[in-house]
DNA sequence: AATAGTATTGCAAATGTTTTCATAAAATTG
DNA sequence: CAATTTTATGAAAACATTTGCAATACTATT
């Protein structure tokens, strides 16, 4: 019973061992019902004295599926992408995948290097965050014939599988949610919308709502705060310096809803009595947060879990039609905000 | 000019459709200045015509390196847990490699599968999450001789490479800073240590400081929370409700520890002016909330991207050798916490 | 007992690439 | 200008596995 420690082992080694030929370890593995249960018995043996463990690389080069997803996001580190990707994985997961993760920092010219990367690795399916890709990006995926999904924005006129909420939907129930209260002084913070499918999308449904109903936001209302709490608080507070005195606050996520309302507790603003402020994305801390927050709820989990689902089968079958999944975004009031009072 | 749409073209196409043989189109990738110039332009023309995309598979089997590094998570859905994968994934792609990652979820027979699969796939080197593991998972490690670092802990008689930081002496920073405030009826909320040495460490390190003190937490007053802001919210009300009333809380991590707080914020008690609250951890989001959370930083990043750098240093070097890097962790004192007053 | 069928196994070819070795062409040297 | 060195390329073996086909051994049928 020595061990062979050298961890070096090939599949003839394997045969040696077990005194029959390499063609029926493989098919041990890959076809088990054809080989007697006493060989098979006497092949794992073999294997686990030694440590032998099988080369996908190899078995990839047969036409084989190589067994990994690829996952390209603009960053991790974001608690909506932390939610999706673990979704996302744990849905592949479940089907024997492996996630083969990049991220891009926002830059679309590195995700198509990326991608490319990933075509390298012989990936069975490929997923992105988002529609917005380079042209060489989508040419890339239909020339190289990979399934694919996109994730997080619905677009039914787009031109790969996605599964998401619509964005613009989004940004007009947070605005129609304000209107409806009475706001009618509204300052907006959303993110930079460049390269980013997502912010656009609901800035524009947020501005289409504001104009359906007349109102007009002044220039010096509209910020534009990237996603982290502390530079929206900021922002919030310079905004107030500067004697605006906006009765709401839309914001283009929870993150930034999150810095406004911070900033409202530093200014002495009351949340919600003097100041409505409604969010998008209902992120795992908006509802725990205090006072809770209103946003629009975009159900990032049931996003990823669909998109593992639909890359899943799209590799299982073997099939690239594009399918497109709406997943409905929902409004979530909390205690942020009110209806406006009678002055 | 016509292209060839197939997207399965293989080095031999691409030699025929540059006239040359398919040894030299291999060169022209791994050893361009072997291959004259105008041979090498006449290739390049006939990639781009075919969409030819290298198969790394095909490679990997010639013992050159897969170009993946494995990283294995508990779960990748905590804002700690993303912030480091972001740094790492950072640096070991600025080295030219791509993340084979998956997930266990806190479960480390889970975890030695996983590990298995990606050394199936022939990653380069594999990443961990802490420190304890299975024994066979250590052994599989050892047995299959691949590079291999642990993230977040710092153990000086760990088994493998480790970067990360030392969870006891956390632990005791917390604790001696409420203890140096005269606190002397405190109150422990801690995540569940079981196959979690993190937490462990942090709860041994805070005991010690309070036993060298001589002051003893009441057992109703040491309460077990996961990780989640609305669960530990609840377990510190429920706490009240029970009528206990700590001066201090020692918080196994940020997450509980904002709950904490917010708890507080709901139940009418002043922080830090009737219960100060410290955390271990050090989010994003402690500096930002109100009242900033005082903590015990650990450099996430940091960790990270070391932890990255090593790993490429140790795939690259091919060496085996164990090496421990320890990330200080600090005491930085926000608005939770503040000196008892004098009864 | 001969025949047909079935279960089990091995041989060899194939997969897409890299690399060693050999060869041819070109450049350099005396 | 012949001899030598250098540069550029191709042929073929090697990598670790899978699989089609053929061969063998066993079982059931008549």
């Amino acid at each position: 019973m020595s061990l062979k420690q050298s961890g070096k082992a090939d599949i003839v080694d394997v045969a040696r061992a077990a005194k029959v030929s390499a063609s029926t370890v493989s098919r041990s593995f890959n076809h088990p019902e054809l080989v007697n249960p006493a060989t098979r018995k006497k092949i794992d043996r073999a294997i686990a004295r030694l440590g032998y463990i099988r080369n996908r690389a190899a078995q990839a080069m047969h036409g084989k599926r190589s067994g990994t997803i690829g996952l390209i996001v603009p960053t991790i580190n974001h608690a909506i992408f932390a939610e999706v990707v673990q979704s996302f994985s744990d849905a592949i997961e479940k089907a024997g995948f492996t996630i083969l993760m990049t991220s891009h920092g926002y830059d679309l010219q590195r995700e198509y290097d990326v991608l490319r990367k990933m075509l390298e690795h012989r990936v069975d399916g490929v997923a992105l965050i988002g529609l917005a890709h380079d042209d060489k990006t989508y040419h890339l995926i239909e020339q190289q014939d990979v399934p694919c999904v996109t994730i997080w924005n619905h677009d039914a006129g787009s031109r790969v599988s996605c599964v998401g909420a619509e964005n613009f939907a989004a940004g007009r129930l947070a605005a129609d949610h304000i209107l409806g209260l009475g706001h009618r002084k509204i300052g907006m913070i959303f993110p930079s919308v460049t390269d980013n499918d997502r912010a656009q999308g609901r800035l524009d449904g947020a501005r289409a709502a504001l104009a359906a109903t007349g109102v007009d936001v002044p220039v010096g209302w509209q910020l534009e705060s990237p996603y982290s709490i502390s530079l929206a608080k900021a922002a919030v507070e310079e905004l107030w310096q500067s004697g605006a005195r906006p009765t709401a606050l839309i914001c283009g996520n929870d993150v930034i809803a999150q810095g406004a309302v911070y900033a409202a507790l530093k200014l002495g603003v009351r949340v919600p009595q003097n100041l409505s402020i409604v969010g998008i994305g209902d992120f795992k801390g908006s509802l725990e947060m205090e006072p809770a927050l209103t946003t629009v709820h975009i159900p990032a989990q049931d996003i990823g879990r669909i998109a593992g689902e639909e890359i899943v089968k799209s590799v299982a079958a073997d099939a690239r039609d594009v399918t497109r999944v709406r997943c409905n975004v929902e409004l979530v009031v909390r205690a942020t905000t009110r209806a406006i009072a009678d002055r």
